[in-house]
RNA sequence: GCUCCGAUAGUGUAGCGGCCAAUCAUUUCGGCCUUUCGAGCCGAGGACUCGGGUUCAAAUCCCGAUCGGAGCACCA
């Protein structure tokens, strides 16, 4: 067959080999994409699949990719005025950089303007119904006494809303769908209501009564914008179906969708990000970086790649139902990216003593890098005196044969508490390895002090010296996991976990 | 309660009538290699929610059940 027809064998393979990460767009001409977030927070892992999925369809049909902030409530989900750039260093570090910013809230007036089309096309009233009231309306399908005002009136009362006649909770602006729809999310949606908390912006403060909702401005943003496909979560689905009622007032076309489930992270279970926000201000976490916290800021703290969590989120692809995922995922992902880049270094948590007799002074010579040899060696000059890890003691036994990493084979004499008591053994480390001998990591005494910050809380101990050249960079304690030396004070070393 | 949606190995995915005794990744377990319990290499294990139907043929289509999820906010 191969002879005859090679072509035939060649898609006969092809079609084997599966389809991998994003799947096709439908419509790829002049692409156009959003990420559309409310900036009461910094960027989260969920975020980064909606940056790095939208951002990467854009790439790959040589489209456009806008943030959006949908900034426009100031009271329940208050934007924090930091996060809008946040946002944006977030987006440049995944690679993904935008190639619009829109802030909502710069374009309340013209959102007034379409309200006030709307209004003349009949296609909506001012509501002055209590909340309860109007949801036993909706509820039984039945219009309320405001859906027939004549138009002049409701453009007068619309005018009184922005004028700042009405008290918060007074009035709302609604979009006239349809009350018999089967659907009971779908009837006569709120389009605007009165806040009268000023926005944290500085610009805008307290400009601005009368705020839109979701529905509404994203309806016109993404028409004004040319948006040709939106991607977003599926909780946003009957969005859609708001929307497109404003789509047909107005004779537009509405984009392509996409949705995915929801995606809990079993290490992190449910923290939103105003949760979060509390649990800072309460002091349970350092801040928004804080390494037990899966924004953005704490996994590039950690050392997490941003090519790693691309791959990631990309090879998840877009399904509607809802995944528990293991960072543990993300972790051999990124694993892949740093141990190829990372040097390699000893450290010793809650040490213990090790005493050699006979030891001879001698220089350890461990590479940097066990597969870039040309990375050189590290120089450790060791008297017979060393710290070995607490979890490595507690394993040990008297009389047991055993070889520290790239210095020499020794066996234990004696074990107490405190202090191990051990022999130098000549030969090399076939005889450990012959032997089934454990191979294990130590550090000279005098190394710098190092504290590792992890998801679960911190530990202690003794480095090597040459951890201290290493501020910024991401490293692997040998036999222990990679890390990001975060600071380096006098003999002080932080460093944040990232995964083993 | 009302309206939608989904269900493939531990986890996440591919497949969407015959290439499927089901893909790929990760995880797990062996082995090799290695002065790390890391990486790499080799190998193994592990799944179509259930019940009916349509069809020569169903993971794929239809119906029902079960389970899970979302919306029904003057939040995004």
């Amino acid at each position: 067959m191969s002879e005859i027809a090679p072509d035939l064998l060649d898609e006969l393979n092809e079609k084997r080999t599966p389809d991998k990460g994003l799947p096709p767009l439908e419509c790829t001409d002049h692409v156009v994409m959003r990420f559309a977030p409310n900036p009461n927070g910094p960027a989260t892992l969920g975020s980064a699949r909606g940056i790095i999925v939208n951002s990467e369809y854009a790439k790959r049909y040589h489209g456009r990719f806008i943030i959006r902030f949908d900034d426009t409530d100031p009271k329940t989900k208050r934007p924090l005025s930091d996060a809008y750039n946040w946002y944006l260093e977030d987006c440049r570090w995944l690679g993904a950089e935008p190639d619009e910013v829109i802030i909502a809230s710069d374009h309340i007036e013209m959102y007034y303007d379409y309200a006030r089309q709307l209004i003349e096309k009949n296609a909506a009233y001012i509501c002055f119904c209590e909340k309860d009231e109007f949801k036993k309306y909706k509820d039984s399908a039945v219009a309320c006494p405001h859906r027939e005002q004549d138009i002049n009136t409701t453009l007068e009362n619309w005018q009184d809303m922005l004028d700042g006649k009405y008290a918060p909770e007074k009035a709302v602006l609604r979009i006239k769908t349809d009350m018999l729809h089967k659907d009971p999310a779908i009837r006569d949606w709120v389009a605007f209501r009165i806040v009268d908390t000023p926005h944290p912006r500085p610009e805008i403060r307290d400009r601005y009564k009368v705020w839109p909702l979701l529905d509404f401005e994203s309806a016109i943003e993404d028409h004004l914008l040319g948006i040709t496909h939106i991607i977003r979560g599926k909780d946003l689905i009957d969005s859609e179906h708001r929307q497109r009622y404003v789509y047909k007032y107005f004779n537009w076309k509405y984009p392509e969708t996409l949705h995915w489930g929801r995606v809990k992270i079993h290490e992190f279970g449910k923290l939103s990000t105003s949760s979060m926000s509390k649990a800072i201000k309460e002091g349970k976490y350092t801040g928004w970086d804080d390494p037990r916290l899966p924004t953005l800021r704490a996994m590039r703290r950690r050392g997490m790649q941003p090519e790693a969590i691309c791959k990631f989120f990309i090879e998840l692809g877009v399904g509607e139902t809802d995944i528990g995922l293991s960072m543990e995922n993300l972790y051999a992902e990124n694993r892949k990216v740093v141990d190829q880049t990372s040097k390699r270094f000893f450290f010793t948590p809650e040490p213990v003593k090790l005493i050699i007799r006979d030891a001879p002074v001698t220089v350890a010579k461990p590479m940097l890098h066990p597969s870039h040899r040309n990375w050189g060696n590290r120089l450790i000059s060791v008297a017979g005196n060393v710290l070995i890890s607490k979890s490595d003691a507690e394993k040990i036994k008297e009389n047991e044969l055993l070889r520290l990493k790239d210095l020499y084979n020794i066996k234990i004499l004696k074990k107490t508490a405190e202090v191990i008591t051990a022999e130098h053994i000549g030969g090399g480390i076939e005889i450990v390895r012959k032997k089934k001998g454990k191979i294990i990591h130590w550090v000279v005494p005098d190394g710098p002090n190092i504290t590792v910050l992890n998801v679960t809380g911190e530990e202690k101990g003794i480095g090597e010296r040459g951890i201290s050249d290493c501020a910024g960079e991401v490293v692997q304690f040998e036999r222990y996991g990679f890390v990001r030396i975060d600071s380096v004070k006098d003999n002080k070393v932080t460093a944040y976990f990232a995964h083993k």
